[in-house]
DNA sequence: ATAACATATAGATAAACGTCAATATGTTAG
DNA sequence: CTAACATATTGACGTTTATCTATATGTTAT
């Protein structure tokens, strides 16, 4: 899989409504997956699907304790994807884009 | 539209190999579709339909010059996407999440 | 006007997505 | 061991997505 495909799958896993406004109460520590459902107006398979797709992607990272399941935000991850962005959108010497040249 | 749902939308557009391929060569300056069409393994309607969702939400601007379509990254809508990115997912005071706590 | 060319739209299709109800699994307390 | 509880999985369903072929539209040169 090349960059474009990976990091695309990582835009889809937060390209969704209700796992942006997970990952915005992920941003300041841990909660269990009882909180975060008692925020979101969407039933408990519904979010455990769009935990699975948050963990599977990395972004989010999940660990047990006792009956509970809690997630926190996965920094690294998600610094790294900002990284990517902007390096993806900056000007760049030995861009894929040369030697194209727009049309005049 | 919430701020969630209106971001969720614009990560939605870049979430695709091609598209983010397509922003990659958009990166250094304007190109044709033709150029953007000779780079890619799909079909001319199918590129169509690629710049249409990325022009649709505001991060890629189209310009006609004659024949030609031109097509240039918008970078502001591109920093703009970045800086969202980095607040939802940094520590900050009345977030959220708050107050909410993980159970320990 | 017409031909040549670049791009857009329409319609079809297969795959992926988001959701739910029902059920299964895993953990702890009694 | 069993009950209670939190979470995960399954199966179904309607919607959205990415792709193609065929066709339409818009622009320029002749």
């Amino acid at each position: 899989m090349n960059h474009y495909a990976e990091q695309a799958a990582i835009f889809k896993a937060i390209s969704d409504e209700t796992r942006l406004k997970i990952i915005d109460m992920l941003s300041c520590g841990e909660l269990c997956a009882c909180k975060i459902l008692s925020d979101l107006d969407i039933t408990q398979p519904t979010l455990s699907y769009h935990m699975k797709i948050l963990t599977g992607c990395g972004i989010v990272k999940a660990s047990r304790n006792g009956i509970w399941m809690n997630y926190h935000l996965e920094k690294k991850k998600a610094d790294a994807l900002i990284a990517y962005l902007e390096e993806l959108t900056r000007q760049k010497e030995n861009c894929i884009c040369k030697p194209a040249t727009a049309f005049e």
